[in-house]
Parts: C-alpha cells; structure tokens; sequence
RNA sequence: GAGCCGUUAGCUCAGCCGGUAGAGCAUCUGACUUUUAAUCAGAGGGUCGGGAGUUCGAACCUCCCACGGCUCACCA
C-alpha cells in the first residue's frame, strides 16, 4: 500500500458518500473512439460545428490536463483514444467535481458534442460525465509505457492498456489466424476439427512431452506434442480435407522462440501430392500477410519481406549447388561426401550417410542466405523419417520446407501410409526409447490399425502460427505473440516433494 | 543446460572512489475557461529483489538465494 492506493481508496469512498457506485453499471454508447475519427477527422472545425452531432462514448481515462473550470482527458476504448473536454459551467458544479476527482485509470461514460479545439483534435465536449469503475492502483508511464519486459509477461493487462503497440500485435494475430481458418475453410474446402488435447501416448513428433494423471481412469495420460496422428485418423475415416489450429505442449527448453505451450496448424488434404501442399502453403501465408498488410510486404529485423510474389521453389540440392558449386546430384559413397564436407569445413558425425552431409550443407551454406519466401523441397530420405520417398529418385523425399529471412515458418510432405513400414518406423522409434532417448515416440498400435483400413495418398502440412505472427509483427520473442507466456511463479514456494 | 548482464519511489531511469537516497512522469495542496508528455508554485512518497558477510560505515565490495533479460547449443 502506498501513497497513490491510499489516494484512490479515498476516492472510491468518497464517490459511495456522493451516491455514485464507483465499479458502475452497463453503459451504452453510440460511438467508438475510431468511428468518431473515421466519420469526422477530415472536417474542419466550422463543419463540424455546423453538423451538431453528438456522441456518448466510454473508456478508461489514460490522460488528463486540468485547467481550473475546464479539463482536457484522453478516453480509451478497444480501438484508440479520443479526446474528451469538460467545462464546469456545461455540466455543473456536482458533475465538474467527479471529473476533478477522477484518476487516470478509472473508467469513465462520456456524453457530449462533437467537436474540433482551436488546435484542430477532434473532442467529445461533455455535457455529462458517467463515472463507470475506479482504478485502486495507478497505471504505468504515460509517456514510456511499461518497460519492464518481466512485468509485460506477468501483467500483459498493463501491457495492453499502456503500449498500443502491443494491444495491435494481439489484434494481428487474431486477424493472421481469423485468415487462415477463411483461406482453409473457403478456398481450400477444409473441414477445421478439433482432436484431443489428452494423449494415451504422444506422438507424431519427437519432443518430450508433459506428462498427467487421470483419477477416474487410474492412467497417466500425455499432453499432445503434435496434432498429426488423430488427423491422419480422419483422413482413413473419409473426411479427405481436415486441420486444426490447436495449442501443442512440449516439455523443453524455452527461449525468444521456443514457449511450452504454442499453437500449430496442421492440415491434412487426401489426393494432394507435396507440390499441391506448396500452392496450399502460398495461399495461407499470402492469406495471412493480407490480414494485416496493404501491400503484402512486411518489415522483419529490417529486411522487406514480400508475400505478394509468387514464392521461389528450389529443389535442396539446386540451391546448394548455386550457393557452393557443389552438386549433389552426382551419385557419391559416403567417403566421397566426406571428402567434400572436409574441403568445405562441414563437421559431420561417423553415423552420418550422405543425405545428412547435404542437409548439413543445406544449414551451413544455405540456409542464411533465403530471405525472401522459398521453398525448398527433395529433402534427402534418411533426415526425413516420416515423408515419402520421390519415385525418381529415391534418395530424396516428396517433402519440403518453406523458409523466409533464413528461417523454417513450415513443414510438409506426401504422408506415409503404408501400415507396415510404418510400423518399422514405429518400432524404430520405440527401440531408440528404450535406449534412453526420452524424445521419441512409442508404437501406436491404435494408429497403425487406422492405416492399415487404407488411407489414400494425402499430403500434409504442419506451420508454427506463433512464428508466423513473429514474423508478420516484427516481434523480436515469441513472448511477445503470446497473451500469457509461461513464467515461472514469483513466489517459488513449491510444495515439498 | 553454460556464459554475461539486470533487479533503486506506482512507472521510466540516474546514483562517481564505500560516507545517512535523486530526477522526470504519476500523487497531494494552491493558481489557471481550448489543453494535448499542459504550465507555474509548494509538498509527500523508498525493507535500494531477499539473506548473510567484510567494514567505524554498504544501493555500491564478497558469498548464497530468487526472479528476469541477452548470447550460445537442441527442439516449432
């Protein structure tokens, strides 16, 4: 309790002794703040003056420049602020004084004509003040905003109400997502659907997974890592186009872009091959980048990014070879790709086999150098578990990547849907579990029994939404597209083992 | 996980070589009928993240703890 809460609380008291409830009641406008600058903006003071509109408007009060009988405050509601200007003369001595005695911070019903000042902002000039709710504790900064990035996570209310720019960000990322679903929906004739958060066993990814418990069952259960497996289910079952934009859990490390719990789209379109998932993908993020841009050009770290052009498409090995002039093409023992990854610096492991030589030239060399949309495609077989091998070729699969400004935004492949290879996949996995490695996936046998009903040829598509709102905001950590984040408590205090 | 940095008034930040804590905004009192980071005059406000140590004396030095940020490796 400090000075200014003491203040307030004295304030709140004071407005029960005058009759007014200071946490209010439902008030009804007739503008908002926007509306207000759309409709009127443009117009002079003497036209505005000529038109006599009024308004009623609402909003918490973030500034305020009193000036003996007359004030000026700044109103904010969800879609910007407007001025307000309160004579004493106009609503009176009892009314003035509510205003007067008002905080920043407190909610206010503003009723009054619309106007422009000497110096051309619009204004509602009140003819009466409705005091709504009252703030106990002060707001931060008006000027600066909240800084502190710790009290921006842990208290993203202040956030929002003191920095527009992330009150936008938000906005954008509903927008971004709000898109894709209408792409999906409309243009790709998706059926969204909604699977189970509640793992028996997680899989369709290799992650450590968090891990909780069921009373009524008696069973441990697991939150998802992916949404793939119960998809593919509903592709056996005939629903031929399906996705879903769910919220993954992964039980690792957390840094600016990596957060426990972040939302993935999936979708799963029977009959397409990776190529047909390529226009897909084109169409969801030219899609989603015109959600919140005119132009489709957005500015990441400084660099323009354009979404309005056809994205390049480039097989793995063309774009190593016009990068380094080495070709991969040539058919080569794992001595000769050693040799070459010796000549260019490239470390590689003693299990390596050629493809993870030429993905690692793939990182190394190229990989940086992608900042405008690409996808790249033909991803060799042996980094690349889960994807069908190309029928020409089949060192290298049916899969790719899409990178921009040297980043991985998505991932895709023609499915597997042979049950039996993929239950060698399975006990591939299961095999490398019981070795000790906690990130890999179990047999589902539940799973393999849904391929082996046959599940036709689909191609899939997996993209990280919180980074693709990352990148269509400019945000520098995923923390920053993330209402919530994951903290930890401030009070560590946790109950003894 | 490793390294580096940070934590001072409600917010944004100063604080030198260790010598009894500072500014702006915000708050309070007063003045002011078109201000807009309003202005002017005055005032109040601090467990300097927590704990221990060194010292005559610690925001400052040492150690431990907590939380956060950044960089680096792995994952989306």
């Amino acid at each position: 309790m400090n000075d200014q809460m003491r203040v307030r609380l004295d304030k709140m008291n004071e407005l029960r002794q005058e009759g007014i409830d200071p946490f209010g009641h439902a008030f009804k406008r007739t503008y908002l703040a926007k509306q207000l600058h759309a409709e009127f903006n443009d117009l002079d003071k003497e036209a505005i003056e000529d038109l006599g509109k009024k308004a009623i408007i609402a909003g918490r009060m973030v500034a305020k420049r009193g000036k003996g009988k007359v004030g000026f405050a700044d109103i904010m509601d969800r879609t910007g602020r407007i001025q307000i200007y309160v004579r004493k003369d106009v609503v009176g001595e009892e009314n003035y004084h509510i205003f007067k005695r008002s905080d920043i911070g407190d909610h206010l019903g503003v009723e009054g004509d619309i106007i422009k000042t000497d110096m051309g902002e619009l204004t509602i000039r009140a003819t009466h003040i409705t005091f709504l709710s009252k703030a106990l504790r002060p707001l931060p900064d008006k000027f600066h905003g909240l800084q502190n990035k710790e009290q921006k996570y842990r208290q993203r209310y202040l956030d929002l109400i003191s920095n527009p720019e992330s009150f936008d960000r938000f906005q954008k990322r509903t927008k971004i997502i709000s898109a894709i679903r209408s792409y999906l929906n409309n243009e790709m004739d998706c059926t969204e659907v909604e699977t189970p958060v509640l793992h028996n066993q997680a899989g369709g990814a290799s992650a450590r997974p968090f891990i909780t418990h069921h009373n009524a069952l008696n069973i441990d259960l697991y939150l998802r890592i992916a949404l793939e497996l119960p998809l593919k289910r509903l592709i056996v079952g005939g629903m031929e186009r399906v996705y879903e934009i769910g919220r993954v859990f992964r039980n690792e490390g957390m840094d600016q872009d990596h957060n426990p719990e972040f939302t993935e789209l999936e979708s799963y379109i029977a009959y397409f091959d990776f190529k047909d998932v390529m226009d897909e993908t084109e169409g969801i993020f030219k899609a989603a980048a015109n959600a919140v841009t005119d132009d489709g050009k957005v500015t990441y770290e400084g660099e323009e990014i354009d979404f309005s052009k056809p994205f390049a498409r480039k097989h793995m090995v063309d774009a190593i070879k016009e990068v380094t002039g080495v070709d991969f093409w040539k058919e080569m023992t794992i001595d000769e790709a050693r040799k070459i990854a010796d000549d260019h610096d490239v470390q590689y492991e003693p299990y390596w086999k050629v493809g993870h030589i030429i993905n690692a030239f793939f990182e190394k060399f190229v990989e940086d150098t992608i900042k405008q949309p690409t996808f790249i495609y033909g991803h060799p077989v042996e980094i690349s578990p889960l994807a069908k091998k190309n029928a020409e070729d089949p060192r290298f699969t049916d899969r790719f990547e899409l990178y921009i400004s040297g980043t991985e935004y998505g991932n895709a492949f023609t499915e597997l849907n042979d049950p039996i290879d993929q239950r060698e996949r399975f006990e591939a996995q299961a095999a490398e579990k019981d070795a000790g490695n906690d990130e890999a996936q179990g047999i589902d046998e539940d799973f393999i029994e849904a391929l082996s009903y046959g599940m036709p040829p689909t191609g899939g598509l997996g993209i990280g939404i919180d980074r693709l709102v990352m990148l269509l905001t400019d945000a520098e950590s995923i923390r920053d597209v993330i209402l919530f984040p994951t903290m930890r408590p401030e009070d560590n205090s946790q109950p003894e083992e």
